[in-house]
DNA sequence: TTTACTGCAAACATTTTGCAGATGT
DNA sequence: ACATCTGCAAAATGTTTGCAGTAAA
């Protein structure tokens, strides 16, 4: 059985958390500490990060969890559909919390990583009529968006 | 000056490796024999490559081109425009020849790897509602659609 | 002749893996 | 108790870089 336990000291609600913790046991995945710990880092990011981000975060806020409990942490939730994995534009991978289990894409912003999740975009028409002419059973797609929030617009200037 | 070279074996039409040297020409870089190797190396393929394929190709076929100078030309073609950096479903990175210099998005069998570039989509509408809805100054997209070639869904097992 | 380019090998960054011991259930 | 997890450190990848020599223009 579970307790939920959220250890965030952010602002966030502790459903992400919760959720998170809940795939995993419906999963039968054991719950263990390093494993609470990565979902808490991953939940007080509010965007699009990097394996590394969470390394660091992890050592500046003296949480123990190493390097590959967190891949390997992060290969499971992404497994289980509650973290994505998508690619940055300059090429790099990241990581975003998906806040529904459906079928979504994401707009990350490219300033801030913050990145909020978009459903349904009207791509199944699109799909269908590509699909139509080139003959291709198209199985799976991928849609990311970039650009920058509405607070990132207002500070004109390079990232803080 | 510049004289067209296409020492491709393949049945492929010239006018890819004309594409390509031209822009490198017009772009001011120089025409070297490792580049016109690589050049070759990219037209003889016919869909998505990763690098380690080129490296693998260019031993095969004796040609010689640095691991280094691959990845070197690479990074030029790509800037160019000319070739496209894209990331496959599972996660690795990928690059495919542009048809053309126009915006546009790749259709990608993940079977054989062969690709076609597909020209307006129309994500236009659907970027101006997703800006006017989250407020977000969208920039750039990625779109890449996986799928089954004619060819291979006949060939319904395992590639070979 | 001048400057860009190449090859090579070393450096890097990132992710994976083997294994002995710790720990959920 | 028993299988799953974790940490660690080594290894495997994938990509970049410094440099001395080579070759376009």
């Amino acid at each position: 059985m579970l307790s939920a336990v959220n250890t965030s000291t952010s602002g966030h609600p502790g459903s992400a958390v919760d959720d998170m913790v809940q795939s995993l046991d419906a999963a039968g995945y054991r719950m263990t500490d390093s494993r609470r710990a990565v979902i808490d880092l991953i939940c007080t990011r509010d965007g699009a990060f990097e394996t590394a981000d969470l390394v660091a975060d992890a050592r500046r806020r003296k949480i123990e969890a190493a390097r590959a409990t967190i891949f390997r942490t992060l290969e499971i939730l992404t497994g289980l559909g509650v973290v994505e994995r998508l690619d940055l534009p300059n090429g790099d991978h990241s990581y975003v919390r998906c806040d529904s289990r459906a079928h979504h894409h994401h707009l990350v912003c490219t300033r801030c990583q913050r990145s909020i999740d978009l459903e349904d975009l009207g791509m199944t028409p699109i799909l269908a009529k590509v699909a139509r002419r080139t003959g291709y059973k198209i199985d799976r797609h991928r849609v990311e968006l970039f650009g920058l929030c509405p607070t990132c617009q207002k500070r004109a200037s390079p990232a803080p």
